[in-house]
DNA sequence: CCGCTCTGAGACATCGTTGTCAAGATTTCG
DNA sequence: CGAAATCTTGACAACGATGTCTCAGAGCGG
C-alpha cells in the first residue's frame, strides 16, 4: 500500500459529474434546498457518498457571505486554570451556537496579543473575546468599525468603545473589609497587587469605600501596593505586624497575595484574621481554611459569549460593562484564632 | 454617532483602485513578492494603511491551494485540568508552526466527536488530535485518505490505521506491583475500571505481568474490574479487606479509584498500601500522601502535536506508535504505617 | 541598429461554492 | 382546453485572492 496516493479531494462538480446532473443542483441537496426531484436527490447522495465528498466551507462562506461560524478567544495562558475555566465556559456557549473556537495565548505580550487579533480578523471570525494583556486597544478601532463584535473579559477595554465583562472588584473588596470591621477589626493591613492593574485598583477603591462609610481613618501604613507574588505578600505582612499598633487583621488583594500572607501567618502562628480575593482550587485546603472574596469564573466566560453572540445576532446597541458579582465565601475563619 | 455604519471591508480590487495600480500589484505587495517598483510598493503600503485593509485568508488560502493554518483538537472536555493541560501543549507546538488551534468538546459522546471530526474535516484544517471518545473510527478513514492527518492521543485508534501516542500504561502498571512486591507485599487488591476502557485494559495486563514475573498467584478474588467511580472503589476496598486473608496494598488503576481506596483505608484507619495511577493535582495533598505511577501531561500534548507537524511537513512514513513513559513518583508511604 | 534577455506590470482564468436568472416542464383551475 | 402559476433544472457570474501568461520597455552585446 502506497501511503502516499492521497486522492484528489473531489469537488461539487466531480459529485455533479458523478451524479450526472449540474453542480447547481447538487449545491441544492447537500443545503436541503426545496425544489428537487426526488430521484435526483437519491442520486446526488449516491454520488457523495461514493466520492467522499464533502464540502469545503471556506470556498461556502466565500461565496455566500455568510458567518464563518467560528470565534476567536485571546487569553493569557490556557494552561492557567482561571482561562481553561473561561475558555470551556465559552466554548460551551458557542457550542450551542454552532460555531467553533479558536483559543490564542497572548502570555501577557500586548505585541503578541495586537498580532493575534488581527491574524484572527484575517480569518474573519465572527466574534473575538479578549482579556487585554495590553493598555491600549486602539488598535481594535478599525476593525470594529468593520464590522468585527469584540467582548472584552476581566479587565475593560482602552483607547476603545466595546462591550466588556468584568467582575465587581470593588463592591466585592468592599464587602469583604466590612466583613471584616463588622467582626470588630479596625486595624487592617491591605496588601493589593501593582495600581497599574485595573482589578487592583479597583479592589483598593473597594477597600477606601469601606473603610471611608466606617469612618475608620485610612492608615498609609497598613497599605502595600505593587506587590507581585507570595513572597513579597509575606514580607509585607512581616512588616506590618512588627510595626507599631500592628493589624489585626489583613485584607489580600488577590490569591498570591493572599498564599503568601497566609505563611507569613502560619509562621508565626499569628492570629491575625486573614480575608483574600479571588477564590482558587486549594483554598479550602491551605494550612488553615481561607475565608474569601469568590466569583464564578465560568459566568464570566458565559456572560461575555452571551453578548458576543447577541452583538453577532445584530444587537447594535451602545457597549455596555456586565458586572459579574462577587460573594463572600466564609471558611472556617474561627480556626484562624487557634 | 451611528453603530450602524458598518463600512464594508475593502478588497484587494478596493486597494488596487485606491494606489491606482493593478490588484495583482497589491497582491505581490501583501506577499512581499519581488519586481515591484520602490515606488509602487509605497503607494500600495499607503492605500492598505489607509483603507484598513486586511487580507482574507479564506480567499487567500482558497486560491493558492496553501495550507489553512489550522488544526484541531478533540478532546473530551477542556474544563478537565488532563485536557486543559493537553490543549495548552498543543497551542503552543501549533504557535511555534505560526498555526491556529480549533478545541472541540466531544464530550465522551462517539456520535458527536464524529461529527466534529467532519466538521473540522470542512472546514480544511491541516489536521486533527483527537483523544477518541468511541472505539470505532473506521469513518476517519475516508478523510485520511484524502490527505487529512490525524494523530490519536492517549488511546489507541481502531477501525484505522493512524499515529497515535499513548502513555504506557503496561509498563507502568508493572513497575506499580513490581514496586509493591519488592516492600514484601504478597497480596494486592487490583481495583480497575471497565475493561472496555484501553488504558484499564492495558494497565490490568500489566498488572498481570508483574504477578507472573514474580511468581505470585493471580487471584481473581483480589481483583475487581467496572469500577467507575471512587464509590464503587471504596465499596471494593471495603469488600476486600473483610474477606479472608485480606490483601496488605493495593493498586488503584486511576485516580478517581485512587481517591475512593483512600477514603475508604483513611475511614478503617486501615494501614495498607496504596499505589496509585496518574497523578493529580490535590494527590500530594491528600489525607495520606499518595504514591503514584504519574506521567507527563504536557508532554503527551507536545509528542502528539509533533507528530502532527511532522506528517503535515510532508512525513509519509508508516504509522508510528509512541509511548510516553511513566515514572513512580514515591509519596511517603511510610506515613500510610501510622 | 538589430535581436536578445530581463524586469515590471496587468489581463485573465481559476480555486469551490452559491446567488441570480431564465427557460422548459408540469400542474392548477377557471 | 388554455392561460397562469408553480416546479425543476442548469447556465452564468461572482465571492476575494492569486497563478500563469503576455507584453511593453529597459539594458546589452555585436
Amino acid at each position: 500500500m502506497d501511503r502516499q496516493d492521497r486522492r484528489r479531494r473531489p469537488t461539487i462538480s466531480d459529485v455533479a459529474a458523478a451524479a450526472g446532473v449540474s453542480p447547481k443542483t447538487v449545491s441544492r441537496v447537500i443545503n436541503h434546498e426545496p425544489n428537487v426531484r426526488a430521484e435526483l436527490v437519491e442520486q446526488v447522495l449516491a454520488a457523495i457518498g461514493e466520492l467522499g465528498f464533502r464540502r469545503n466551507d471556506m470556498a461556502s462562506t466565500l461565496r455566500s457571505g455568510r458567518q464563518t461560524a467560528t470565534i476567536g478567544l485571546i487569553i493569557e495562558d490556557l494552561a492557567n486554570p482561571f482561562y481553561s475555566t473561561i475558555a470551556a465556559a465559552v466554548a460551551r456557549v458557542a457550542r450551542a451556537h454552532d460555531t467553533h473556537l479558536i483559543t490564542v495565548s497572548s502570555e501577557e505580550d500586548p505585541e503578541l496579543e495586537q498580532r493575534q487579533f488581527l491574524d484572527l480578523c484575517q480569518r474573519r471570525v465572527d466574534g473575538l473575546i479578549i482579556v487585554p494583556a495590553g493598555s491600549d486597544h486602539s488598535f481594535a478601532r478599525t476593525e470594529v468599525e468593520m464590522g468585527m463584535r469584540v467582548v472584552f473579559l476581566d479587565r475593560p477595554p482602552s483607547g476603545i468603545l466595546a462591550d466588556s465583562v468584568v467582575i465587581d472588584n470593588a463592591a466585592g473588596a468592599r464587602a469583604g473589609i466590612v466583613d471584616l470591621l463588622d467582626s470588630g477589626h479596625r486595624r487592617i493591613g491591605v496588601i493589593v497587587d501593582s495600581p497599574a492593574i485595573y482589578t487592583a485598583r479597583e479592589r483598593l477603591a473597594g477597600v477606601r469605600t469601606a473603610l471611608a462609610d466606617a469612618a475608620v481613618p485610612y492608615d498609609d501604613s497598613l497599605v502595600r501596593v505593587g506587590v507581585a507574588d507570595p513572597g513579597e505578600a509575606a514580607d509585607a505582612v512581616a512588616a506590618m505586624l512588627d510595626g507599631d499598633d500592628p493589624p489585626t487583621a489583613f485584607f489580600a488583594g488577590n490569591n498570591r497575595i493572599a498564599i503568601g500572607a497566609m505563611q507569613e501567618l502560619y509562621r508565626r502562628d499569628d492570629g491575625a484574621a486573614l480575608m483574600g480575593f479571588d477564590d482558587f482550587e486549594l483554598s479550602a485546603l491551605m494550612p488553615r481554611p481561607l475565608t474569601v472574596i469568590a466569583y464564578d469564573v465560568q459566568e464570566l466566560g458565559r456572560a461575555a459569549a452571551d453578548r458576543l453572540f447577541e452583538r453577532i445576532g445584530g444587537d447594535t446597541s451602545w457597549p455596555s460593562e456586565l458586572m459579574i458579582p462577587t460573594r463572600l465565601v466564609r471558611r472556617g475563619i474561627e480556626l484562624l484564632k487557634s
